[in-house]
Parts: C-alpha cells; structure tokens; sequence
DNA sequence: GTTTGTTTGATACAAATGTTTATATTAAAA
DNA sequence: TTTTAATATAAACATTTGTATCAAACAAAC
C-alpha cells in the first residue's frame, strides 16, 4: 500500500477501477465500490460527483497516466536499439504493451476497460482516443514511415499500424480464448512466446519468419 | 418481419440480442426487453425461465447459428479456389467475416457479443468456445498446416491463426477506433481496402506486399 | 480556543430491478 | 361443446439501485 493509498479518494479510485475492469460499469454498484474502499457510501457523491464522473476520473487519474508509463516504455525500447526498423518498432510495440512496466493485473485492466469503451463508447472514449490513441498513432506513424514502401500512402501505413495494434490488444483481452487454444498459462515464457509471434508475423506475415525447428 | 417474428419468444430473442449486444448484460433490463418485443415482462420468465437463461438462448438460438453461417461461407469461399494455399485462407477468413453472410448489423452485434465474452466470460462462453470457435480453429490448423513452414509446431500454427483471427476481430469491433485513425466509413469500399489489408499483412507482414502506386 | 473549510458518517428516499403469483385469454383435443 | 393445455396479462413482491441530506468529526489557520 502506497502513502496515497490511505487517502479515501485514492482508494476509491483504486477499487472502482478494478471493479469497473472486472464486472463493467452497469455491474457495479456503487456500495460496491465504497465497501471495497473502506469509505462510505455518500464519499463517491462527495468526492466524485455521480458514479458516471467517478468512472470518467477513472480514466484521467489512472488509465491515462498508464498508458503513457507504456508509451514511455516504449519509446525507451525503441531508443535503447542502435537503429531503427520495422522489426525495431514491431518488437517495441510488442514488448511495451505485453511485457511493459505494468503488472500483469494492471495490463489486464488496461486492455478490459478499453476494450470495453471500443464495443460501446462512452465520454471516457473521447479522453482516451484524444490524449492517447491519436497521439501514440501519429507517433508511431511518423516513426515507421521511412522504413514503408514508398508507394504506402498515409491510408496504408495507418492499417499497418493497426493490424500490429490488433494483435497486441488481441493478446492481451482475449487471453482466456489463446489460453484455450494454445493450452497454455499467461506466463513469462509464454509472454516472451507472443512477443516473438507478433514480431514475427509483423515482419514476414504467415509465410516467412525464421524456422523454428528446421 | 419474418413469419416466426409473429411469434413472441422469436421477437423476444430478437431484442433480447440487440439489446445485449449494443448496452450489455447488465445495461439491459427485462422491462426493456419486453418493451422492445411489446410483449408483457412476464413473458421472459415464461418463455426462457430468467434473464440469465434468456441471454444464454440468445447465443444458442442466434449468435452460433450465425457463427456456423460464416463458417459455412468461408468454406464455400475457399472451396471456390482452384488452390488452397495460405494467401486463400487467409482471404477466406477476412472476406466471411467482414463481407460474409451477415448482414452489416449482424456482423456488429456478433462481434459485440463475443467481445463481451472473451473480456469477462460467462457461461455462454463455454458454449461458443465448444461449439464454434474450438472446432473452427481445428479446421483451420488442420488446413493450414500442410502450407506452413516444415519446423513450425501446432503451437506456431495456432498463433499464426490467432494473429490473423486479431486482425479479423478487431477490423470489426474496434470500428469506432478504426474510423477514427483512418477517417474513414466501414462502407463497402473500406471493407473491401480492410479485406485487401489483412490478407496482404498476413501474407507479408509489413515489409512486402504489393506496393500500390509505386 | 475558536473558527473555518473539509471529510466522513448514518440514514432516508424515490426509482428501478428481477422475479413471482394469480388470473385471464386463446388454442387444441376430446 | 366441454375439457385441457398453452400462452398472455396485470399486479405485486422484496431488493437493490443512485443520489441527497444533515449532523458529527476532523484538520488547519488565526
């Protein structure tokens, strides 16, 4: 527990985040949240406004700063290699967001509550979309576009980005169907295992790629 | 309307499903429901016994029928190939999914549904791994397979399918997103630039590729 | 020590929730 | 026609919901 964690604001913001990830925002009560917390129930009111704004605080005082902590992740990644590439930035990319600075319970909620307002958005879209989405998206493309073919139009470019951006949100939300299907847990070997696919098929797509066993 | 749309429980599973899918489990309340299919709230628990078995019948009686039919063009897709090969496939699998079968309001509330699923499964999870998505990567693997790179385990093919099944999903869920980086509307041009994307990631990843104007 | 602004606490309340019950209506069978 | 089963309806149930109220406790400044 953090010194900030004693204050009661903090701690409701920590428990409606992890509650609103978990169960989605309709599921969750606010008596949920502030027996959680440890608080009374009028503190959401009080500190918050409604549950709508305490959800929407949720975003701005803990996804977002998360969101930039991978962001510098991974412009640190990237930083750190003598030269830049597509492979460089793939592998960045895949790193930061399935490896990262968060815990393995942060990233978690990070990939279920955006998840969440991509299926159906809500004012948090807009925070999120305006402060981190588009902004990581015209840095990444300003970064790859040297390294695309010279006819890839700004179209292009942006569909690239998005299809390696779909595998690592995929990986990440969807970890009970890869689970299912590779038969395997979300541990660091296998982690290291996804990074190396989504490099992998960034780079050479199904074909190509270094041969495994042969 | 269809003739069984006379019928109530048909219109109930009908709102039921649109509901679900746009606001969520929790969101949706009987009234609504019953409201939607001018019907009395009575009748869910008439008909389906409780809210819960109503939204597990909602992906019994539609979501995997409606899964099966996208399958079931995919093949007919592939079938209509003079050469299966891994570029095939991986058409087949955009175009049954982006384009397909389903109507454009289907396709979202398909996806809807199932992305509701992998980020916090219910019981309806069960039934659409076992009985859609399970054997449909199975057919897949096993089409796959003789196309992929000799040393490459069944895990490595599962990925591979994974990693294209992200692209898939994502180009369909994460539309908001998708519309807002690209500018673009998901009209049948966009689909069709969408298709053309992911079967040409898949086969080449970033680098290669057909160049479009050089 | 008093005052002031902030935070917490217990309680209240109207609205909405899922579910049930008892009754009415309709359709089918005898 | 009478009987029986299936379906629909209206009303009520006990909970839970988000929010508001108001007094008590607290900390800091004067």
């Amino acid at each position: 527990m953090s010194k900030k964690d004693q204050i009661t604001r903090e701690r409701i913001l920590n428990e409606a985040e992890a509650l609103f990830a978990k169960n989605g925002y309709d599921a969750v009560s606010v008596r949920e949240i502030t027996t959680a917390a440890r608080c009374n129930l009028a503190a959401v009111n009080y500190h918050f406004g409604n549950k709508q704004k305490l959800y929407l605080d949720v975003f701005r005082a803990r996804w977002v700063p998360r969101a930039r902590r991978v962001q510098e992740y991974f412009r640190e990644f990237l930083a750190s290699r003598d030269t830049v590439s597509t492979s460089a930035v793939a592998q960045a990319l895949a790193e930061a967001f399935l490896k990262g600075p968060l815990s393995d319970e942060e990233r978690q909620r990070q990939s279920q509550l955006m998840t969440r307002e991509l299926i159906q958005p809500t004012e948090a879209f807009e925070l999120l979309a305006g402060e981190v989405l588009r902004p990581f998206f015209k840095e990444l493309a300003d970064t790859l576009k040297p390294f695309m073919p010279e006819g890839l139009g700004n179209e292009g470019i942006a569909l690239n980005i998005l299809s390696m951006f779909s595998m690592v949100i995929y990986f990440n939300f969807a970890r009970v169907v890869v689970s299912r299907i590779t038969g395997r847990d979300y541990d660091a070997a296998f982690k290291d295992r996804l990074v190396e696919q989504i490099v992998e098929f960034s780079i050479n797509g199904l074909g190509g790629g270094k041969k495994k066993g042969a």
